[in-house]
DNA sequence: TGGCATTATGACTGAATAGTCAGGTTTGAC
DNA sequence: GTCAAACCTGACTATTCAGTCATAATGCCA
């Protein structure tokens, strides 16, 4: 029975998983309707009709992807209190996404394609998950400036602001690329996160934590 | 004769505009991809026979609205000096931008899905200006570093900065909206502006002024 | 061995759609 | 009036592509 499982498991999982990534590969750089299924099939190096016995529908295998990338979201962010420094709280935050925009850069690809064409697939319940993050998240900012911990500033725009400048870094790699004459490496991302962190810590008023301050500086 | 030419130019040129009008929404909200001629067509109240008369295929047509967009992207920062004060140049660079977003987010969504997609058509003229452009400001904000008249913050860092959050208001409109429960309005705007000012300015160590002051404060 | 569930796939279909073409109409100059 | 250039458009074509279907192979257990 736990062979019989197992083995099951371990073909249909297997083939889910190289599908996924995949089509995450496709969506990212494409788009739903830049994507065919025979290119994530391709890509899959499995015949397309094998793909669609696991994946009903290429729209189907859209929303498994882009779950995919919402279940990444999660953060220490999210348990946060007021009883936690701003400072310490904030520049992880900020760290964890650009770490994220670092290792996960298509799945920010598709969140954000899915915004920019009007969020069609991100259903109510996302949208009630998502709105109680921030509400919540608010309130925590707010007790952090009543009790004088940090400058006021407004809490929705700051999150905006982290989440654009993090982001950022995914979303936008093509242009900073060439930018730059070369993609950027782990090392850069780290400095990158230490210059975010302390603009936007000083510009909050808060001290930069040791662990964030700039080499050079 | 210039009768001649000015009926001409009020047929086509009308019949151009409105076209380029109609396919900046389409594209803006479906893709390149996503978007069929006959859509643009029908938004632009045309048969689609006459938009091929116009622009020969689709690709020159989005070729059409991507141009247009990228000559929104001249700024008076361009033409800053390290004579001026940083605080008022980037601050009005900083508003400028949000102006942007307010006034042409479909232009932002456009160029933000050409970025996502790895900047198939933009060429080398455009990447040779946009690092040119890089180089003459990165000089300017580190002239002003060493003239102390602000702290050392990596001018590539702070410029990527502005741009994300900055085109987060048009790019990510659909999630603000939502979170929000109402479209910004202008005076939404002028506050968030304002906001991006106060904490961008502030983490460069500028005082930020009294034009972009926060009214609550 | 036989039987059942899962997995695999080639051949096909129908709809969407970019672009062509051939012929038509309007406009303005002379 | 007439000519050319610009403008307009219905009908058509060729292609792409999502999704179906009928038919297999495979694995597993009795």
């Amino acid at each position: 029975m736990t062979q019989t499982l197992k083995v099951d498991a371990s073909v249909g999982a297997r083939n889910r998983a190289i599908i996924l990534a995949a089509a995450e590969k496709a969506f990212a750089s494409q788009g739903f309707r830049g994507t065919s299924v025979q290119q994530v099939a391709d890509l899959a190096g499995l015949p397309k009709t094998n793909v669609l016995y696991y994946f009903k529908t290429k729209h189907d295998l859209y929303i498994a992807v882009l779950s995919q990338t919402l279940s990444l979201w999660n953060s220490r962010f999210d348990m946060a209190t007021q009883e936690d420094d701003p400072a310490e709280t904030l520049a992880a935050y900020i760290a964890e996404k650009m770490e994220l925009s670092r290792t996960h850069p298509m799945s920010s690809k598709i969140f954000a394609m899915e915004i920019i064409n009007g969020a069609p697939n991100l259903d109510n319940y996302f949208n009630d998950a998502h709105n109680k993050w921030m509400e919540g998240r608010v309130a925590i900012i707010e007790k952090w400036i009543e009790q004088g911990k940090m400058r006021p500033v407004d809490p929705h725009y700051l999150l905006y602001n982290i989440w654009a400048s993090t982001q950022h870094y995914a979303d936008f790699s093509t242009q900073i690329t060439r930018l730059r004459g070369c993609k950027m490496k782990k090392v850069d991302f780290s400095e990158a996160t230490k210059h975010l962190v302390t603009i936007t810590l000083t510009g909050c008023g808060l001290d930069v934590p040791d662990k964030y301050k700039i080499d050079s500086l």
